[in-house]
RNA sequence: GGUCUGAUGGCCGAGUGGCUAGGCAAAGGUCUGCAAAACCUUGUACAGCGGUUCGAAUCCGCUUCAGACCUCCA
């Protein structure tokens, strides 16, 4: 474990070198999604950035719980107060069942997530399993002091927990501008103060996903799972705590409010936060109704969107930024990713023909130390990118004898490119893997007209030539002549 | 209004006191019967105005513009 990783707190609002509680472990705790939606653009941010520092960690030698919650109740609409579960709305609308909702969307991300090759977490649990832990959190905060009864429901006394510690510490405001930025309630509410948030929920005779409990029957308090699925699986302190920057305020906030409410201190040491994906320059949301969904990326489906676009390619469009910038959607953004990501894994795929010489006139010491820094640099992926594609423009010239290199470098060369692209990156080659059956299937026939092509060559016959090579591009499949005879790829 | 980010070449995006990523596009070249593909080369940009400094795109101040959060959102 040589990595001396350096991460930017959200907390502290700096880069602090990462120390893990326990040396040689660590504990990470990501929220996941609300599934009442298919997965769109927006969700393949944290997937990915959390999937890179999942890796990441794991490569340096760290021994990774990461746990990344599945939010199938609790999430109320429009107003934490008076609104509606998000799920048993869906349920309503499409006469079924709240888990049957749960269920069918989250196999539509588990999916996604697939394609986009992002590793399974260790441990994703649902909030709706861990109804017992959530109501054991709410006792113990009320038993500290920190939580109201009201008519079955409980609240967090905002004010008097701030009284103590501070609310606001994590999203930079203080309890007083929370105060005069919140709008007023309607009266007919529990709760004593606006800002103030629920815990418990007495449900309503209507709705339909509801537990026991010792206040009400009700649910959980949207906040409330977090706190207590990360509790259980990671302990009172874990070490990083991650997602999308939108849920710093107040989800997040909140989060830090009832641990410390009833630990008595913050439940994670580094709380990370992946920064929005933008189109037209306006944050992609749900809200906004402008989100593009990674089923209709996948298929070019969205009316913005002018092709398909491979999960690869989107993986690769949300690494050549870093986590916290912002990033761009836009079709010329996605092809040039395309058209690099192409670029990338020829590079890869070029390594094999590399012939080993008695010296080396490069260094592949070289990459490997630029890509560690890089990753140790707060997962600056850009950077990890750029070197590698300074090395394919290398691996290149390695192939045409331009350079050398020793069969040892070209081992250690290789080890590094596959180390990055593949282990770290999560990268994969998606036309030699995905193409590899039909491409298999149809290759002896391919060799056979291209044999007969370069007959024809050979004779100088070039109407025969070009007649074979715009038959085969009828059927999808591109001649590329190079100096050593004809090599073919499918569209 | 409050809190907080950001403004980089044709586009996307790193960097963040001097050595000035990378990709895409473009131009030129190599190869080729032609084409395509592939490869090579080139490209001096950091919103504006002040200030600090030997030196600033990078630090500070102001201005303009954009975005996020403050209500569910990744």
């Amino acid at each position: 474990m040589n990595s001396k990783l350096v991460l930017y707190n959200t907390l502290t609002r700096r880069k602090e070198e990462f120390e893990p509680l326990v040396p040689g472990r660590v504990g990470m705790y990501v929220c996941g999604p609300t599934v009442y939606g298919d997965p769109h653009l927006g969700h393949a941010r944290p997937a990915v950035t959390f999937d890179l520092m999942f890796r990441y960690l794991k490569s340096a030698g760290y021994k990774v719980r990461y746990v990344r919650n599945i939010t199938d109740v609790g999430h109320l609409e429009h107003d934490a107060d008076e609104g509606e579960d998000k799920i048993a709305k869906k349920a309503r609308l499409e006469q079924l069942e709240p888990m049957e909702i749960a269920h069918y969307y989250t196999e539509r991300y588990h999916k996604a997530m697939d394609a986009l090759n992002v590793e399974s977490p260790s441990i994703e649990p649902h909030a709706s399993g861990h109804i017992i832990e959530q109501i054991e959190f709410v006792k113990r905060i009320i038993d500290d002091g920190f939580a109201y009864v009201a008519n079955g429901s409980v609240y967090f006394d905002v004010a008097k927990y701030n009284a103590k510690y501070r609310y606001g510490k994590l999203s930079g405001r203080n309890l007083d501008d929370i105060i005069a930025n919140t709008r007023e309630l309607d009266g007919q509410c529990d709760k004593c103060h606006s800002y103030d948030f629920a815990l418990w929920k007495k449900a309503s005779p209507e709705h339909i996903m509801r537990w026991p409990s010792p206040w009400s029957d009700g649910f959980p308090g949207w906040h409330m799972e977090c706190s207590a699925m990360s509790k259980r699986y990671l302990g009172d302190r874990f070490d990083i705590h991650g997602g999308g920057m939108d849920l710093m305020f107040p989800h997040h906030e909140c989060e830090i409010a009832q641990s410390t409410a009833a630990l008595g201190h913050d439940p994670a040491r580094y709380w990370v936060h992946n920064n929005m994906i933008t189109i037209n320059g306006q944050k992609m949301g749900k809200s906004l109704g402008n989100f593009i969904t990674l089923e209709e990326l996948f298929t070019g489906t969205h009316k913005l969107l002018t092709q398909a676009f491979s999960p690869m390619t989107i993986r690769f469009f949300v690494l050549q930024a870093h986590y916290r910038s912002t990033l761009d959607f836009s079709n010329e953004a996605l092809q040039a990713a395309e058209k690099g990501l192409d670029r990338l894994m020829k590079g890869v795929e070029a390594l094999d023909k590399i012939k080993p010489a008695a010296v080396s006139t490069v260094n592949p010491a070289e990459l490997a130390d630029r890509c560690q820094a890089a990753m140790d640099d707060d997962l600056n992926s850009p950077m990890v990118i750029s070197a590698l594609f300074d090395w394919v423009r290398i691996i290149n010239q390695l192939v045409d004898g331009q350079q050398t290199i020793t069969a040892e470098d070209l081992e250690a060369l290789k080890t590094t490119v596959r180390l990055y692209v593949f282990d770290i990156l999560g990268l994969r080659d998606e036309k030699a893997a995905g193409s590899a059956s039909g491409k298999d299937y149809v290759s002896p026939l391919v060799a056979m007209l291209l044999e007969e092509r370069l007959k024809a060559r050979a004779a100088k016959d070039w109407a025969a030539s070009d007649r074979i090579r715009d038959g085969l591009a009828a059927a999808g499949i591109r001649v590329k002549d190079g100096k050593d005879g004809s090599d073919w790829d499918l569209e």
